[in-house]
DNA sequence: AGTCATTTTTGGCCTTACCAATTAGCGCCA
DNA sequence: TGGCGCTAATTGGTAAGGCCAAAAATGACT
């Protein structure tokens, strides 16, 4: 057996993140109503819309929706009040686990992760094992036949740059690259243009994907620090694109 | 027959306390299962029944007890096994929310600031300009000072690596530096042996400081990455050395 | 008999649809 | 003007079903 006698646990933030694959639904949307708080579309003390429309406006159902909304609850983001509606927080009292600044813009956010995944893959590359090798090279397998299905991939493209983190070796950087992961993602979902989803952005992006496997299959730490650089540059300059349509 | 709505008068955990008489529901089937884990019906690492069959039992629906399971697993009290079960976590790590640090060493966390502030020394040497320059000057000349009269330049050396941060110019990587030196700061403080103050290491810390700078004034972005890097891993081998004393 | 691949069963995940309970606003009437 | 009751809006909770992942049972092959 493969054995895996070491996951579980892992508080990391206050949300459980597993190293495994899927994120749990209400995990990802709870970010994004929170993404949409920070970025101020939601703002503090106003009333978010109605749960069915809320449900709607993100594309889940209403009890996924109410799961996330639980999950915020706990975390003190937002008040539900029975009745009346659901309320955002005071920022005071919000402690939940990303509290960031505003004033941090999308492409600000990509220049940091361009940095960190960059120094994080020259980790990873020293430390590149043939069963990790393999394991990527099944995940881009699965993410080219699921965007051959007309899937979009995002959770393949999470657990793909996740696990060249983990590779490296260090949990404190497998956490950042992985709360700078879910950032971007959330903010995508926030503004709600959604052509990113084309299939024509994700074959680009997994060639790039690709670029990345053979420079770690070459064990070229410079090349892999390049090919991940590059890779985020240009998925920011995509979704930047989109965004401005 | 769950509804019970004026009974129940046990505010315990962690879960928002409204003083309005109708609890949520899952807030109350979440404290029946807490009840049962400590009562030892569900003993600690064992698996608890399956959903369908705990609804039932609880007499409430999926939907709730998914609800209530939400709660217990953001607080660490169950953890949740896709395709696999619901299992009690070990009463050592749940419980206490924000206990992130758990499987992050220090030796970690000092490789991960290595890492991401060798790449962002590269950016900033990029932006450096004279006015910056002045005043990373002014920080290493009053570092000396405070050093000469026998104070610890906390303060001043966070000040140093969080300007550097700030002059690359992303306010993304300029958060995540400044978190990670005060998570440093405040493992330093936790572990109270403080002999980390002692004027030859910060001496020590001071001339590597330097070699930064002058990595700076000559505009070498390598340099610059190398003598930061450096900076920090020996900083780190003084902490550990320290706390083993 | 032992081992590996395959199938079946178990169990969590998510959705649609429905009804019930509560609150807030509005108009009505004294 | 002020209180009262009604209605619409909104959250609370339930039921049933399909889907997918993980473990367990099965069977074929060596």
């Amino acid at each position: 057996m493969p054995s895996s006698p070491s996951d579980r646990f892992d508080p990391v933030s206050l949300t459980p993140t597993k190293r495994g694959e899927p994120r749990r639904l209400y995990q990802q949307v709870a970010d994004q109503i929170r993404a949409h708080i920070r970025s101020g579309r939601f703002p503090p003390l106003s009333r978010l819309p109605a749960e069915r429309d809320l449900a709607q406006q993100l594309d889940v159902s209403r009890p996924s929706l109410r799961e996330a909304l639980i999950a915020l609850e706990i975390d003190g983001s937002v008040d539900i009040r029975m009745g009346s509606g659901i309320y955002v927080c005071a920022p005071s009292e919000a402690q939940g686990s990303a509290t960031q600044a505003l004033g941090e813009s999308p492409s600000e956010l990509m220049q940091a992760r361009a940095a960190i995944e960059g120094a994080t893959v020259v980790l990873a590359c020293a430390r590149m094992t043939p069963e990790a090798l393999a394991e990527l090279r099944q995940m881009l397998d699965r993410m080219r036949s699921m965007i051959a299905e007309g899937v979009t991939p995002f959770e393949h493209d999470r657990a793909f740059h996740m696990a060249i983190a983990q590779q490296a070796g260090n949990s404190v950087l497998a956490r950042i690259v992985g709360e700078m992961f879910d950032e971007r993602q959330s903010r995508i979902a926030a503004g709600l243009s959604r052509k990113y989803e084309t299939p024509d952005t994700w074959i680009a992006a997994l060639a790039e994907h690709e670029l990345i496997y053979a420079a770690f299959e070459a064990v070229d730490p410079l090349w892999a620090q390049s090919a991940m650089t590059r890779h985020i540059q240009l998925s920011a300059d995509r979704w930047t694109r989109d965004m401005e349509e």
